[in-house]
DNA sequence: GACCTGCTGCGGTTTG
């Protein structure tokens, strides 16, 4: 074997030999070099089931192997978004150490109290914990942890993607510069992912001090081939006797995935219930049996199981009807095809979800695109006429195949993961002063957006005596106040996301899953959930129950949601698309049918030759150009003088008869760097956790940081020119 | 016009 082979330690090498591999991966061989004999920070890049867990913990385990370690502790630690991975990891790397006496130690709120008390007594090895149950850590434990991480040599984070520029990855990287602080060393970072947008930024994420040291090991080669199929359909047929879109849609996947194991991404909860019923009618009016199930996050972790299960016996051909539950970590196995019903919100998810699908040598991967638009009418929007949704998957797909997907915005303040940091930080030392808390969090953490005179209005926030998160002693000590400790004191804590209150639906004593409590039932109402029927029977609001029983018919419940973010860069390639000609050749009949419609009435609405329409007295289109940020931004800016404005991808449809001031003036003044009251309408502003806890001004800077891009304005604005 | 993720400590009972 190579060179990198002679690396590893023995045992380590005894383990590689009865795999009975002839070689090791290209990406493994370079990991093994880039982390052996150094101790920089590594990214290893490389498509699920690339084998990038081996990648970074062989040469990780020979290291921690080779060297003495005196000091106590665990000797590595591993970071997981999931609590399954977790378990499967933990399962692969206890092989891996068979021979090497280390002890690998799996840590989450499913783990029993004694596999948690053995290795407090005793910390050595590997440790895999989540992000929460490592804050639970410094909550609870914050003296312990120099004795429990002392002689940690490396630190691995799962599925970097996923956390880069999410409250939780704020939070991962805040504990990680605690964790350094509390030990008194550096531990070096080895981040594994999938889909990387701007590896810069991956970079500055992943060591905010030193990017450019971070050593970049990218697996080359080895993408399946690509089969892309788009298909069209158009709803709304009143007059025809066929079948609806919806109906087509579901007849066409029951005749094509039956028989293979498959992913079906319906976008909506709400939809992969309609789907999920819509298929099993369908197997049982052939007579055939169950093979589609539906996936998401409120049904029952029994049946969620049930259906990772199956997609994992190859016996049993699988459909999974789901929502983005399917598209992280765990392991379901190959996949024949991935069907995406809608366009997806972003580029980094559509790539996500394809990588599920052709793994194995010389399987392509294939992606089955359903798109379905409303039959026109006079009276129909702008998002319908222009086809936006069609046009949205056209240039999410051209995107894929440039090889391009979203970066993270860096300059959010993360305020509401900013107060729970401090928070956690009082806790787990039983207080801290306000300069303490600035260095840790916001000159050597991750919270650097932050200013000290913004730190500080923070503080004074939490520590009103309506908010009472903290208080201050006679010596200038901040320490938790009375609100603070109960919030703390509460396992609720630790997790940095909101959760939503639910009922749990009961059906004959077994768990179905939950709702949440905007559904209003009542006994005899009968609802789709988990592909099936049901008639509720009773409603318990003490204990936030609702008994069913099978039925006959029903509708799927709400679930709520917020509007997506759609970057500036997918807008862009819309642009292309309505001003091109080139018809894609993985478009159907129908579907280019709907291109063409949709490009004939752009040019007819005159977007070709100017980015402002006016289609009446006082109403305009506006092809802003922006994705979700920049145009909401604008939104509001022209809602602040009055307009009554829609927001579509790319557009905005204005009503001036009640403005202030005519469009065109209104956009010459934001042109101009003109002022504005982005908050004049009371927007909502509390999306995050913590966020209950600040003042109105905190709320619109962390905003403005994160949601809006007030300083863009005067760009965007001018670009747009009303022709008079 | 959206999706996902997570959870401690203690008291009581049973078992060796």
């Amino acid at each position: 074997m190579s060179s990198a082979f002679e690396k590893l330690a023995r045992p380590v090498q005894k383990w590689v030999r009865a795999q009975g591999w002839k070689e090791l991966r290209d990406v493994q061989a370079r990991a093994i070099h880039a982390v052996c004999g150094t101790s920089d920070d590594v990214i290893v890049a490389a498509s699920t089931a690339g084998g990038k867990t081996e990648a970074a913990f062989l040469p990780l385990i020979s290291q921690v192997l080779q060297a003495s370690a005196e000091q106590g502790g665990f000797d590595l630690l591993y970071i997981g978004p999931l609590k399954a991975l977790i378990t499967d990891q933990a399962r692969r790397l206890d092989d891996i150490c068979q021979e090497t006496g280390l002890p690998v130690t799996p840590w989450h709120g499913d783990v029993t109290a004694s596999v948690k008390a053995r290795a407090l007594r005793a910390p050595h090895g590997i440790l895999l914990i989540t992000p929460e149950s490592l804050e639970a850590l410094f909550v609870r434990r914050g003296l312990e942890i120099p004795r429990l991480f002392g002689a940690t040599r490396a630190v691995v984070l799962d599925e970097l993607h996923s956390i880069l520029d999410s409250e939780r990855g704020v939070q991962v990287r805040s504990l990680l510069a605690r964790l350094e602080r509390s030990t008194g060393h550096p531990i070096r970072r080895i981040g594994l992912s999938a889909t990387l947008g701007d590896m810069a930024l991956a970079r500055a994420y992943l060591r905010a001090d030193d990017p450019e040291a971070v050593h970049l090991v990218k697996a080359t080669g080895g993408e399946a081939e690509l089969r892309l199929q788009l298909r069209g359909y158009v709803s709304g047929n009143q007059n025809d006797a066929g079948p609806s879109a919806t109906d087509a849609v579901a007849e066409h996947l029951f005749r094509h995935l039956r028989g293979s194991n498959n992913l079906v991404f319906a976008g909506a909860r709400q939809q992969v219930e309609i789907y999920a019923d819509r298929l099993r009618e369908l197997c049982e009016t052939a007579q055939l049996p169950q093979e589609f199930y539906p996936h998401h996050a409120n049904l029952s972790r029994e049946h969620r199981d049930f259906v990772e299960r199956r997609l994992k016996d190859a016996g049993k051909p699988t459909t999974a009807v789901c929502t983005s539950t399917l598209e992280l970590g765990i392991d379901i196995g190959d996949v024949t095809c991935v069907a995406q019903i809608g366009a997806p919100f972003s580029v980094a998810s559509l790539r996500q979800r394809l990588g599920r699908s052709g793994r194995r040598a010389g399987q392509p991967a294939i992606l089955r695109q359903y798109s379905i638009e409303t039959r026109l009418a006079a009276d129909s929007s702008l998002a319908d006429r222009l086809r936006l949704g069609l046009v949205r998957a056209v240039a999410m797909i051209e995107l894929l195949l440039e090889g391009w997907c979203e970066p993270p915005r860096p300059d959010a303040l993360h305020l509401s993961t900013l107060v729970h940091q401090v928070l956690s930080v009082i806790a787990g030392r039983g207080g801290a002063t306000a300069a303490q808390l600035y260095r840790q969090l916001c000159q050597d953490g991750p919270f650097r957006q932050v200013s000290a005179p913004l730190f500080l209005e923070v503080l004074r926030a939490i520590g009103t005596s309506d908010a009472r998160l903290i208080e201050q002693a006679q010596n200038g000590l901040l320490l938790l106040g009375e609100v603070g400790e109960k919030l703390v004191g509460h396992y609720g804590f630790y997790a940095v996301f909101p959760t939503p209150e639910e009922y749990r639906l009961i059906a004959g004593g077994r768990d179905l899953g939950s709702i949440p409590l905007e559904n209003v039932l009542s006994r005899g109402m009968m609802l789709i959930f988990s592909g099936r029927r049901w008639t509720v029977q009773e409603v318990d609001t003490v204990n936030r129950a609702i008994t069913v029983t099978p039925s006959q018919a029903g509708v799927p419940p709400l679930f709520g949601g917020s509007p997506g973010v759609i970057h500036d860069r997918v807008i862009s390639k819309m642009r292309e698309i309505f001003e091109g000609d080139r018809d894609p050749g993985y478009m159907d009949r129908p579907a280019l049918e709907l291109l063409a419609e949709a490009r004939r009435n752009y040019h007819a609405l005159g977007f070709a030759t100017s980015p402002v329409v006016q289609t009446g007295e006082s109403t305009f289109f506006i092809a802003t150009g922006c994705g979700t940020v920049k145009n909401t931004t604008l939104a509001l800016a022209l809602q602040s003088f009055g307009h009554e404005v829609q927001e579509h991808d790319g557009f905005l449809e204005i009503a001036s008869a009640k403005a202030d001031l005519p469009l065109a003036e209104s956009l010459d003044r934001l042109a101009s760097g003109g002022a504005v009251d982005l908050f004049a309408g009371r927007p909502n502003l509390m999306f995050e956790k913590f966020h209950r806890y600040l003042t109105e001004d905190l709320l619109r800077e962390d905003a403005l940081s994160s949601r809006l891009q007030a300083e863009a304005l005067p760009e965007i604005c001018g670009r747009l020119h009303v022709l008079n």
